[in-house]
DNA sequence: TTTTCCATGTAACTCGTTACATGATTTC
DNA sequence: GAAATCATGTAACGAGTTACATGGAAAA
């Protein structure tokens, strides 16, 4: 119910349609959700037939036409529901990015470090582009404010791994170095 | 394919049946991850049929007789595989909690900060929860630790938001004690 | 003139969950 | 004797994605 409490939410602020709330979340939202077209178009019908929002056709220029959607009274009071839901609770963030973590020691920790880097790399991408996102009025700008904080603190860790690897890198070569002629201990 | 690499990473370590895996990840990884048992059992014929692991029937006492699972030579490779592209690549986490977040200026600060702190009490207990998990050999605990530090990080987020709208909240009621026969102002 | 943008959708598919079913066995 | 544990599954459903389709208008 989460990405219908974000229509909602957009949509009590400010009549819209379709391509326009999908293109807002694709632009401004990108570092936060994502809602991909179809998603949104087949969200907007459930929530019409709900009776959460309605319609009105508007044509501008000799574009195609759109589907203006407003909020309803009973779309207010659901938005109400779900905002009051969604505070009082709390689901837990998955990183499908720590289970290779987890694993990290199958590998040669040069080798892990080199791929991590790989990693940090993207990380600091995505850091970039969620401090160049144009600011929001209210607390809409919150969303944001929590994903810089979260991508740096990501980012720290990281840097935590990374250091402990090249740690363990060092003290394979030191090993190598001081047994010259012998295999390098399994890890 | 992360699951399918938790599932290889595991069996790499030892040899195991269905049950005994999803035990595993629902006892000890449940505050990183979650696994559902009919989604273990598919994960394991599909990667049996792929030829990544192998199965054999055995028997303890008159318990219900067990597939144990160990992983083949194409399993390991598929291991490595997934495990390079893993720890190369980064995919957004995302929040649902956030939405919420986003909209909270629909309502009055004091009863988002009420809201919000039910939300900080589950919070709590799964850093609890967390920090209570048995440690783990190598770097899988590193999984255990990444979580300890995210949930640490999203505590400290939630505070700050929480003051902010306590902050809010006193506002509210000195302008109310300003302007005592005038409606609250509009949010 | 070819590409991109606007604006809508449909169909097929994957992934994962929920709910249910089985049957013996140990624990309360 | 009832309930929980062990160990396996199946069937149905739902949410979301990908790929595809349409067709005019503006931009390159």
């Amino acid at each position: 119910m989460d990405r219908e409490l974000l229509l909602l939410g957009l949509l009590r602020r400010q009549e819209m349609h379709g391509y326009q709330l999908h293109e807002f979340i694709d632009r401004d939202l990108t570092v936060c959700t994502d809602l991909k077209k179809p998603t949104a178009y087949f969200l907007l019908d459930k929530m019409l037939t709900a009776g959460w929002i309605a319609e009105k056709a508007e044509q501008a220029g000799h574009r195609p036409s759109r589907r203006v959607f407003a909020i309803t009274p009973e779309g207010e009071a659901a938005f109400q529901r779900l905002l009051r839901a969604n505070l009082a609770g709390w689901s837990r963030a998955h990183f499908p990015g720590d289970i290779g973590l987890a694993f990290v020691d199958a590998l040669d920790p040069a080798e892990a470090a080199q791929l991590l880097r790989h990693r940090r790399d993207i990380l600091m991408a995505e850091l970039a582009a969620a401090r160049a996102t144009p600011t929001h009025a209210g607390s809409l700008q919150w969303l944001i404010e929590h994903q810089v904080q979260h991508l740096a603190a990501e980012l720290d860790w990281l840097d935590t791994v990374l250091a402990r690897l090249d740690h363990q890198a060092q003290a394979t070569i030191r090993s190598q170095a001081r047994r010259p002629k012998q295999q390098v201990a399994a890890r």
